[in-house]
DNA sequence: GCCAACGTTGGC
DNA sequence: GCCAACGTTGGC
């Protein structure tokens, strides 16, 4: 099980989930703000990542998983201390789950996600992890059969 | 397209 | 160090 939980945001029309699919993995970089940065930096290999489409859907429509640990975001001046992770893609949720959806939901109230509306990458706790793979009638056991192989 | 929330910048 | 101006994000 991973050791910790997080939720990226993704504009469909950049990066929609379906292009981490198509490419398999990816370089998570670009994050200009200190505390979406700072969560970047907290993140190890194997942590499970929610894929919510912002703007566009407003919905976790996948689960992606930390294959990278953080290292120096290799499009940031050399001079400034940015992180990126490389991430891969694990399942899509067979429902994706809404922001409406999540905020109607009294579990998620005190989920990052809805106070913290602006940040790109934000934590999630594991219950709340697992009250969305729920509401995505997505059982965790599924997500789990493409565990890494333990190292 | 509008606007609220909020982070960042820069003048003082 | 304060705070006004400004820019960006993202929901609606």
């Amino acid at each position: 099980m991973a050791n910790a939980f997080w939720l990226v945001k993704s504009e469909p029309y950049k990066y929609p989930y379906a292009q981490l699919e198509k490419d398999g993995r990816t370089v998570w970089d670009g994050v200009r703000n200190y505390e979406a940065r700072n969560n970047i930096k907290a993140m190890s290999e194997g942590d499970l990542v929610l894929f919510y489409h912002s703007n566009e859907g407003k919905e976790v429509v996948g689960v992606a998983r930390v294959v990278r640990g953080p290292y120096p975001d290799p499009t940031a001046p050399p001079d400034e201390d940015w992180a990126a992770v490389d991430m891969e893609p694990v399942c899509r949720l067979r429902t994706p789950v809404s922001l409406g959806a999540m905020k109607a939901e009294p579990r998620l109230q005190s989920m990052a996600l809805l106070r913290r509306a602006r940040l790109s990458v934000l934590p999630v706790t594991r219950k709340e992890f697992l009250q969305v793979l729920k509401m995505g009638h997505t059982e965790l056991p599924e997500v789990m059969q493409t565990a890494p192989p333990t190292p």
